[in-house]
DNA sequence: GTGATGACGTAGG
DNA sequence: ACCTACGCCATCA
Protein backbone atom coordinates (compact mmCIF):
# COMPACT_ATOMS: atom_id res chain seq x y z
CA UNK A 1 0.00 0.00 0.00
CA UNK A 2 1.22 3.61 0.41
CA UNK A 3 0.72 3.97 -3.13
CA UNK A 4 -0.72 7.69 -4.54
CA UNK A 5 0.49 10.95 -4.77
CA UNK A 6 1.72 12.56 -1.86
CA UNK A 7 -1.43 15.14 -1.67
CA UNK A 8 -3.17 12.13 -1.68
CA UNK A 9 -1.45 10.40 1.20
CA UNK A 10 -1.85 13.83 3.19
CA UNK A 11 -5.27 13.73 2.38
CA UNK A 12 -5.63 10.80 4.11
CA UNK A 13 -4.05 11.56 6.79
CA UNK A 14 -5.81 14.59 7.71
CA UNK A 15 -8.86 12.79 7.51
CA UNK A 16 -7.80 10.24 9.80
CA UNK A 17 -6.47 12.59 12.46
CA UNK A 18 -9.45 14.74 11.94
CA UNK A 19 -11.90 11.57 13.19
CA UNK A 20 -10.07 11.61 16.75
CA UNK A 21 -12.67 11.86 18.74
CA UNK A 22 -12.43 14.29 21.87
CA UNK A 23 -10.94 12.75 24.92
CA UNK A 24 -9.39 10.21 23.11
CA UNK A 25 -5.55 9.85 21.89
CA UNK A 26 -4.18 7.73 18.68
CA UNK A 27 -0.41 6.95 17.76
CA UNK A 28 1.23 8.05 15.18
CA UNK A 29 1.61 4.69 13.26
CA UNK A 30 -1.99 4.23 14.33
CA UNK A 31 -2.78 7.15 11.98
CA UNK A 32 -0.54 5.95 9.52
CA UNK A 33 -2.25 2.35 9.23
CA UNK A 34 -5.66 3.64 9.58
CA UNK A 35 -4.47 5.96 6.71
CA UNK A 36 -3.83 3.10 4.51
CA UNK A 37 -0.15 3.68 4.93
CA UNK A 38 1.57 1.26 7.62
CA UNK A 39 4.73 2.35 8.55
CA UNK A 40 4.60 6.03 7.47
CA UNK A 41 4.61 6.91 11.62
CA UNK A 42 7.34 9.42 10.57
CA UNK A 43 5.74 11.26 7.39
CA UNK A 44 2.45 11.40 9.93
CA UNK A 45 4.63 13.59 12.12
CA UNK A 46 5.60 16.19 9.41
CA UNK A 47 1.72 16.60 8.04
CA UNK A 48 0.88 17.56 11.55
CA UNK A 49 3.58 20.29 11.74
CA UNK A 50 2.71 21.64 8.33
CA UNK A 51 -0.82 21.70 8.22
CA UNK A 52 -3.06 23.92 10.68
CA UNK A 53 -6.47 22.96 11.89
CA UNK A 54 -5.75 19.93 12.82
CA UNK A 55 -5.89 18.44 16.39
CA UNK A 56 -2.31 17.32 16.30
CA UNK A 57 -2.15 17.30 20.13
CA UNK A 58 -4.72 13.58 20.22
CA UNK A 59 -1.51 12.12 18.42
CA UNK A 60 1.04 10.66 20.74
CA UNK A 61 3.39 7.73 20.47
CA UNK A 62 3.31 4.35 20.81
CA UNK A 63 2.61 3.29 24.17
CA UNK A 64 1.25 6.94 25.40
CA UNK A 65 4.17 8.98 25.78
CA UNK A 66 3.94 12.43 24.69
CA UNK A 67 6.60 13.02 21.63
CA UNK A 68 8.35 16.78 22.97
CA UNK A 69 10.73 16.87 25.59
CA UNK A 70 8.93 18.10 28.59
CA UNK A 71 11.25 21.35 28.86
CA UNK A 72 9.48 22.37 25.68
CA UNK A 73 6.99 24.64 25.10
CA UNK A 74 5.03 22.06 22.42
CA UNK A 75 4.88 19.44 25.40
CA UNK A 76 3.81 21.94 27.57
CA UNK A 77 0.66 22.98 25.21
CA UNK A 78 0.44 19.51 23.96
CA UNK A 79 -0.73 18.66 27.65
CA UNK A 80 -2.63 21.71 28.69
CA UNK A 81 -4.64 20.69 25.59
CA UNK A 82 -5.19 16.90 26.33
CA UNK A 83 -6.02 17.83 30.13
CA UNK A 84 -8.73 20.08 28.61
CA UNK A 85 -10.55 17.30 27.23
CA UNK A 86 -9.99 15.37 30.16
CA UNK A 87 -7.20 13.39 29.39
CA UNK A 88 -4.72 13.05 32.76
CA UNK A 89 -0.89 12.85 31.68
CA UNK A 90 1.68 11.91 34.43
CA UNK A 91 5.51 12.36 33.58
CA UNK A 92 5.42 12.67 29.78
CA UNK A 93 2.55 9.68 29.59
CA UNK A 94 -1.18 9.47 28.75
CA UNK A 95 -2.53 7.46 31.50
CA UNK A 96 -5.15 4.85 31.07
CA UNK A 97 -3.79 4.32 27.56
CA UNK A 98 -5.54 1.12 26.98
CA UNK A 99 -9.27 2.83 27.18
CA UNK A 100 -7.64 6.01 25.91
CA UNK A 101 -6.30 4.68 22.90
CA UNK A 102 -8.48 4.88 19.65
CA UNK A 103 -8.09 2.23 16.97
CA UNK A 104 -11.05 3.99 14.51
CA UNK A 105 -14.62 2.88 14.52
C1' DG B 1 24.58 12.36 -5.60
C1' DT B 2 25.25 11.37 -0.63
C1' DG B 3 24.51 11.49 4.11
C1' DA B 4 22.07 13.35 8.11
C1' DT B 5 17.69 14.48 10.19
C1' DG B 6 13.00 14.19 12.05
C1' DA B 7 6.41 15.34 16.36
C1' DC B 8 8.04 7.23 14.72
C1' DG B 9 7.74 1.91 15.20
C1' DT B 10 9.21 -2.77 15.91
C1' DA B 11 12.43 -6.31 17.15
C1' DG B 12 16.13 -8.06 19.84
C1' DG B 13 19.67 -8.11 23.53
C1' DA C 1 13.50 -0.54 31.87
C1' DC C 2 17.42 0.84 28.78
C1' DC C 3 19.89 0.69 24.50
C1' DT C 4 21.03 -0.45 19.60
C1' DA C 5 19.82 -1.48 14.92
C1' DC C 6 16.73 -1.13 11.06
C1' DG C 7 12.94 0.29 8.30
C1' DC C 8 10.41 4.50 6.32
C1' DC C 9 10.27 8.79 3.48
C1' DA C 10 10.53 13.78 2.35
C1' DT C 11 13.79 17.51 3.08
C1' DC C 12 18.03 19.81 3.43
C1' DA C 13 23.14 20.64 3.80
Amino acid sequence: MASGSEDERRQAIFATVMAIPPGRVCSYGEVARLSQQPGLARFVGRILGEVDGLPWFRVVRAGGQIAFAQETQKYHEQVSRLVAEGVEIKNGRVQDWKQRYWQGY
